[in-house]
DNA sequence: CGCCAGGTTTTGTGATCACATGAGCGGATG
DNA sequence: CATCCGCTCATGTGATCACAAAACCTGGCG
């Protein structure tokens, strides 16, 4: 999810029971688990990679985030209080940082973190975790999206959403929630 | 998925190798996906049961329905031609029997079939793959509702719809496909 | 008659193994 | 030098086993 596998790595049952100090069981539990949520893809022989995105699917799951991210946060609207502002400000701070140090894992991390505080407001854990299998596929392609920007400006669209839930304005956190989104992801897929 | 399971009923991972002549270990795979996608509940001793869902987690994937069909049916409208809106309305009949003779896994199975042949026309095969996963997280729960429900009718919605494919009326669409895909289950949360 | 405690049985977990399959590499040939 | 064939090794699959924990049933006690 953060992007610390490259799209297109090959993963081995016992290389990954290796790495975690247990046999190949409950390796590949873990990597059936995955690849039924599609942040992993299994070849028609059963090898396992991670999943490397083509453009449409980016568009799709692009889709997907804005669909699913801008009803959750339209939901935490109502519930989100100064506390709740006061903490994405402080995710936001570090998100900054993350940009700043050119941290790409990091800052897909923290990111995550800034979405998901919110969406937790919104008391749809059904819906939070379909946006986070979603985040889940994207992990590797953002990572190399991220990888080649040139970007060190703070993230404006997260500024947008806490001037939004401060205001009450729904209209307006929808929309900063939609272009957040999508913005990032359009540029890889153009 | 088709409700052939009931809410809360308990499965052993060696009744489901036994039922189809295999081992422990590919049904541990089985119900590992399954859980994954929230088709099963894994209680902390590793128990596996089918979900006995909440009115709230109900209204949840109701909601959740709601936004992805509606979306995935606007994406079909442009590219639903003739033989499309003829099969609907073939398999539409199937419901109106399956409804006339209260078969209630029947009734859901091509129920859901009148909504994948649809959205399959949409070409975003991540968003149906998130349809259906709530689709299988509500399966159980579904043959528990229509197993109650007292109708002989057939699908007044699934006409409105073939009506608005026909007419190429989105937001007709949009409308028809969000009260179909949330009358039935409002009445259980009720 | 209801409730609790004992033991027995069921059940999931993780490890290991034999096997089939496919990938990757090396060498031979045109 | 490129291409194709063959082999070897890595890899996933499914079965089986030993073990621990939880559920269930049974009998006894209040």
């Amino acid at each position: 999810m953060h992007g610390e596998i490259t799209p297109g790595a090959a993963l081995t049952l016992r290389g990954i029971g290796g790495e975690f100090g247990v046999s190949m069981t409950p390796a590949r539990e873990a990597v059936r688990r995955l690849a039924a949520e599609g942040a992993l893809f299994l070849s028609s022989s059963g090898r396992v990679t991670t999943p490397e995105l083509t453009n449409e699917r980016i568009e799709e799951l692009a889709a997907l985030r804005a669909l699913l991210e801008v009803e959750l946060a339209s939901r935490a609207l109502p519930r989100a209080h100064m506390a709740l502002i006061d903490r994405l400000q402080t995710i936001n701070s570090n998100v900054a940082e993350m940009v700043s140090k050119r941290d790409a894992v990091g800052y897909i991390r923290t990111n995550l973190e800034f979405h998901r505080t919110l969406y937790l407001r919104a008391q749809a854990p059904a819906m939070l975790a379909m946006a986070e299998t979603v985040w889940l596929q994207l992990g590797p392609t953002m990572r190399a999206l991220y990888g080649r920007l040139r970007r060190t400006d703070p993230p404006q669209n997260h500024r947008l959403i806490i001037a939004a839930l401060k205001a009450g304005d729904e209209p307006g956190l929808r929309l900063a929630v939609r272009s957040d989104v999508t913005q990032g992801l359009r540029l890889l897929a153009g």
